[in-house]
DNA sequence: TATGAATGAGTTTTCATTCAT
DNA sequence: AATGAATGAAAACTCATTCAT
């Protein structure tokens, strides 16, 4: 799924040069935070790497911190909007998940530095920083444990799991899914991509008894 | 389950009083690294929690980073031998996972701040030092992978789903309950922990499908 | 003989002030180098004597190394094209170890705190760092010597002592003033300079004998 | 030279092991302050070379700068009692000259760490501390003069050119010429050294005028 | 004497952030 | 908006020295 590209605001060719100079940053720091991480990088690698002066980055963003906490916001309101629209269809739970699944992994095989940083970086950082990713995490998890209830409601599920166990366990194992190609753990690949999305329904929904 | 206590080396008071610094040391770490984050704290908050001068850090370790590494090798390399042992036994598959899911899950009720260390502070590191870690990691995969296989040939779990993807996602689901936990996005408590084991594997091995 | 004035590159109020402040720290550091010696000083207390903020002495300089590095090389490279200057007049070999005698100590006189630092710290720190240094003192040395055995070849001066060895008396000699005016030991004074720039080509090349 | 060899005191076995203690301290501070430089190794280092347990350093010696000083003056003292003692002769200055440049250059042939260490280390640290160095420095200088004004009265030498910069210039070929063998700025061998014993004297006394 | 664990002050270097232009 | 020099707090690491045994 391409970045959400926002609307290119019609406010002249000053504001466009502004808005692609934030736009350069925020993309050269995806791609340092990959390569070195949040803390193993200095403002002035993000500076160089997105071709602007080192100034500039205070210019667009408070502290090296609002950036990381931009890129994972920009990409995880993504997400939550996703889930809300995909429980909003009329299918079956096991469907929802699939879409979802797929959705993730369509992620990061478009932008696999972007999808490590939040994994890598976010989460950690949650542990130290504010809460407001925890926030909009546990926002996930709800979003995903709302399409188990429905499918338990509806007898598509079984109900003795909890939902929020569910969701808690559906999105563990994308994630997984996501470390093993980030730290090539385990194979990666296009027909591994397509794979994966079923293996993780396969094994959530099915289970892997015979 | 209790840390593997090595036996009190008759070695003289000396070597023992030594031994017991080191230990004082690591385990100030882990309340540290728990609380503040392996980057949020400085070695002098080690000491002063471990109670011991700051230059005593030093004499044991090399680095702020050998003491994150010694932390986790202690209790992975427990765990991979845990997980050896119990692939030994003569038992279902689905008992040897609820075993490693049990044990994984206790270790957390035993020491939950070494766990939330081992989990939030070494995959972050992973990512920037050196792979060994990533090899243990790996080891851990291929072990409960190894027990799923041995599950596929005797008929017990299906064969579409890889064993490599159903190692890792069995993993994330134990991860991410972790996760919850560690950061209050899951009710803990013993009840819980012992409802987990459980759905681990409820959700593994028999999927969510009613 | 004054410090070789670069003409003040036009080029912006900007860089004029940049350029001056890493001067001034050049400046400062000298003076702290001279009355503490390199280990007996902190980087802080070059930014002290310099007028400046801690943080720019790392702006200009990698390590307080470098800064004595610069020192070295930007006087020691004055006097490599001087020697190579004077080797190219037309003059008695005698008269061209006199300059090169009048201009090192004239060096002192203009700047004995530079001096020093470059004899005291860096003839040691040539021993645990970088050979640069080495290679630069050998070309002085080189540069005499050619003077040396043009002196030889025009039968102005003995063969039987090698050039090499010669030029390696003469500087070491100078040098040797030079630490005996430093530590107090040679008493100094314009007329003792005077003299003692006669004193060295006397020895020299005339040799104590009656 | 032989190291002078203080008489073995009498004073039993213990006391015969400890004095080699010391000894094995001293020597092996030699090695390692010729391989690193004073600044450049720790006490550990000395205690490693020399064989013997870290604390051991602080029961012979107060500071690590003793040691130095120790080396220093052990050496120091003896050459002023050659001094003394070449003085005394009924030879000629000239001869008296070669005899103290003979002594100087054995003992770097016999121990060119040693001879390293005080050239490089001891001189440098008169600049930082304590001035007794240079108070020995001196007397080694008046010592000189002392031969060179004797010189003088009998008529050998020269008087326009002063008895005190006449030693100092007599010194500072010396230490070059060690200098040069240190830093292999001069090619070294046995008979260069031997070489180098006439060449310092030819230059001081004869000059190089042909 | 001999050992090596224990102490903690000291110092370089790093780097996020600010600011003048 | 854009630049990069200037600031200074922070922290890891070093290592001489002390001390208990």
């Amino acid at each position: 799924m391409p970045k959400s590209e926002e609307p290119p605001k019609v406010t002249g060719a000053r504001a466009a040069a502004a808005e692609s100079k934030r736009r350069q940053i925020l993309d050269g720091a995806v791609r340092v935070f990959a390569r070195q991480g949040f803390h193993g990088c200095r403002v002035s690698d993000i500076a160089d790497e997105a071709g602007v002066a080192y100034g500039l980055v205070y210019h667009y963003f408070e502290t090296k911190n609002e950036i990381l906490d931009t890129l994972f916001l920009e990409r995880w309101d993504i997400l939550l909007a996703l889930i809300a629209e995909i429980d909003s269809r009329e299918i079956a739970a096991r469907e929802k998940l699939y879409e979802i699944s797929a959705f993730i992994i369509e992620s990061y095989r478009h932008d696999p530095d972007l999808m490590k940083v939040i994994i890598v970086e976010v989460t950690r950082e949650a542990n130290s920083f504010g809460r407001t990713h925890l926030a909009k995490i546990s926002d996930a998890y709800d979003g995903i444990a709302a399409i188990v209830a429905r499918g338990q409601s509806s007898g598509e599920f079984r109900t003795d799991v909890t939902a929020q166990f569910a969701a808690l366990a559906f999105y563990g194992v994308i994630e997984q899914a996501l470390t093993g190609w980030i730290f090539d753990l385990l194979p990666g690949g296009d027909s591994e991509y397509e794979q994966a999305k079923h293996f993780v329904v396969a094994t959530i929904c099915d289970g892997l008894h015979a």
